[in-house]
DNA sequence: ACCTGAACACCGTTCAAGT
DNA sequence: ACCTGAACACCGTTCAAGT
């Protein structure tokens, strides 16, 4: 009977549903292996059901970028929080280190986040808004970081330099263009990121 | 008649042909357009006839990242062939905004190119040689580029994070994370890399 | 040696119908 | 309001057969 399956004939949260086993599929076998097919197979629905909380497939895979921004953001501002007590660049180095953590320990779910097609697409404001938290941390940690002023140009700047930096390193470590042991792969970003965090800091106060 | 369409029942090149078709659909409709049965029938034969040429669909994209690091590379070359009279500095800079003119000019072929799947695949250790005949470019480029000697670990350092922050820089802005206006995305790029660049000189001679 | 055609197991999406 | 089932036009890939 698999009637039994579910109480009723109505799912209820079929969305939610939807996007737990969405998730679940995009860690076990990557971003590629997300059907609508198969995830209402996993939730036990017909895949048509899908439609009814979904226009189609883009908008299932716009909303798992949604959870990957706002976890995103969310492990950022932990990060923030936590680092309270550290030097304003400590705090910046650990903002960086809770970046690399996040999408290394979930690179699947990272991967599509940051997917171009949906990215893209003008019809999801809430991707602009949700990235745009994250973000939002990275600018409060860099401008408390010098004493010197700068303007809030030159730090967005700095900050679209580290976020750059730290996207392209993964998506090269990924793609095997940057070779390195999995368990350094967050220890040489440093070596990488440092000498930006070095010149901002130099090169201003020199002025 | 369909026969008068070839010369003869085989096709003499097909290999060419599809990979030739295959870079007008990615040019054309993107990435993801790229079907082994749209090829095919662009070229004008059976599906079939494909799997003589590559194992599956992968090999098909593997054939294209090969010709995309490739054209890359010669770009490369080109560059620092034509810079030949500029200070070392300049050379840089010059290969920088190749790097940048070329992903940009054919974006959907240079998203093809650095596509995780099939660079993470062992089994196409070409796209490993050809990748490092462009970055081969750069390292000379930046070996040439200070007076103070620099040990070969440094200058690759600082050559995976030019091409981090350009390939970072590239995503994100396709991807509308970094809003910059067309005509000006290679020009932003240079505020990014150039503290970088500072930091370098400038942190070496002072030791 | 190289190409074809039918078949299989998947997709996303649409339409008309069921509860 | 929400879910189902058959149908359509696509995939990649396999097998057996044609030239």
């Amino acid at each position: 009977m698999p009637a039994r399956a579910r109480r009723t004939y109505h799912h209820g949260d079929l969305r939610n549903a939807m996007l737990q086993k969405a998730l679940e599929l995009v860690d076990e076998h990557g971003p590629e292996a997300v059907s609508l097919r198969e995830v209402a197979r996993r939730v036990g629905v017909n895949h048509r059901a899908a439609y009814r909380h979904f226009d189609d497939k883009r908008a299932l895979t716009a909303a798992i970028a949604e959870q990957g921004y706002l976890a995103l953001a969310v492990a950022l501002e932990v990060s923030w929080a936590k680092s309270e007590k550290k030097a304003p660049r400590a705090r910046v180095v650990a903002l960086m280190d809770a970046y690399l953590d996040f999408a290394l320990e979930s690179s699947a779910r990272y991967r599509i986040t940051f997917g171009k097609r949906v990215n893209e697409d003008d019809r999801y404001p809430v991707l602009e808004a949700t990235a745009e938290r994250g973000f939002a941390v990275l600018m409060r940690a860099l401008g408390g970081m010098r004493a010197t002023p700068a303007s809030r140009e030159q730090v967005r700047d700095l900050g679209f330099s580290l976020w750059s930096l730290a996207h392209g390193y993964l998506q090269l470590v990924w793609s095997k263009r940057i070779r390195v042991r999995p368990e350094l792969t967050a220890r040489y970003f440093h070596a990488l990121a440092v000498p930006l965090l070095d010149g901002w800091e130099t090169t201003k106060k020199g002025r």
